[in-house]
DNA sequence: CGAATAGTGTCTGTAAGACAGTATCTG
DNA sequence: CAGATACTGTCTTACAGACACTATTCG
């Protein structure tokens, strides 16, 4: 009666010039050996203190990614998801600079471009749909968008983060100001982004007490 | 190695004049047998067809209440939340007015303040605390609140839920713009809450495209 | 008619967006 | 110094909240 497969999922994603893009690794074992799909696996009861430790487990040994902002999305379960049978997998998802992404050694990775998914197992297209409908929704009022970035960037940068992930320009004017007002940000002193034939631009960075844990603001952007 | 326990649990919560109340059972089996906690139990993997239709069930046999407005909270998970081993819990929180609560025929359903919770077995407290909070959060921008009162209700009884939900007074202009705005409500044409020696109050409904699903509105109340 | 609450019209202050200016770099 | 982008000061506009008024019931 309650023979259920346990696994964890992470949605790893990032932002590169052309929009969002979600990590997908090719399965080692079956089903679906050899096909790109989330990275995952099954939770280790003998190892695992919780399910949160068991997708950072899965990130760190399938990317090599230590510790990045990771939440959970939700749990996806039912008879019809596993050929193998009643699954449940719970699902985090993870967010990370493009530098982060590309210093991952593993050959079978691929970026794929959230809104052009290829065809991909289980029930993992709606996953990933879920997951970038989650992180555009925080976006409006949040400073989930920060971790795209590296860890030092400027206020135009972190402003075409939002801006892709909402779709839409925003006021630099206003942009600023919500950015003075949520007070999550401190200048890297001395610290200029000098590319360009152009005034400089001052780099900032997440307070320390932002790192894991989101600003909320009043009002959207 | 995927020995994992795995179970539903219910956060059945409503609105009295005191507060927001969450429904407690006691434990018809062991551990804790007798103990005043959520409502809950194992997933069925031959009969649940996923874990919403378990939490579905699982209220359905405990307290009668049928598919009210029953949305996923989150999972919690791990080695030290139930001495029987290694668990996932998939938590779904579900919203009634008090009148459904109150034809509850069992004599061991207990309703706690959220605010005043008892010892609870697991990590039933931390996840209570996890509903209200996610309760409270989407008070702020959504049509969540509706769900706590009767199928009809008055403009000034749903202001008051709000204002307890968010525990501050709410401009009653700027409500009422408000919900105009969201469009989700019809009146109940003809009829009135008359009640009380003043003028009646009109009596509306959710709009029945928004009785499963959430209207969200820009900015908040 | 007085008390009580429902519901609405209008003013005002605040905050968001538009615009245009200044600042500082490269070539 | 021209071009480019960073950054800032200020005006305008839109919206949220305050206030006050009307509406309709009961006793």
């Amino acid at each position: 009666m309650n023979q259920v497969i346990c696994t964890v999922d992470v949605v790893l994603l990032t932002l590169s010039t052309d929009g969002l893009e979600v990590a997908l690794l090719r399965r080692e074992h079956a089903p679906f050996k050899g096909v790109a799909a989330l990275p995952g696996g099954y939770i280790h009861a003998d190892t695992d203190a919780d399910a949160r430790g068991a997708a950072r487990r899965v990130l760190q040994d399938k990317t090599g990614i230590e510790a990045p902002y990771l939440e959970q999305l939700a749990t996806f379960s039912g008879a019809a998801r596993d050929p193998r049978g009643w699954s449940v997998s719970i699902v985090y998802y993870a967010l990370v600079s493009l530098a982060m992404i590309t210093q991952i050694e593993r050959s079978d990775l691929v970026l794929a471009s959230v809104d052009r998914l290829p065809p991909l197992p289980f029930d993992h297209v709606s996953i990933i749909e879920t997951a970038v409908s989650r992180l555009r929704s925080k976006s409006q009022y949040s400073s989930l968008p920060c971790h795209l970035l590296s860890e030092e960037f400027t206020l135009p940068q972190l402003q075409r983060v939002y801006e892709m992930l909402l779709g839409e320009s925003i006021n630099k004017v206003s942009f600023r100001r919500k950015m003075t007002e949520m007070d999550m940000l401190e200048p890297a002193d001395g610290h200029f982004d000098t590319a360009g034939a152009h005034r400089p631009a001052q780099l900032y960075r997440l307070k320390p007490a932002f790192h894991k844990q989101l600003r909320l603001v009043e009002r959207g952007f």
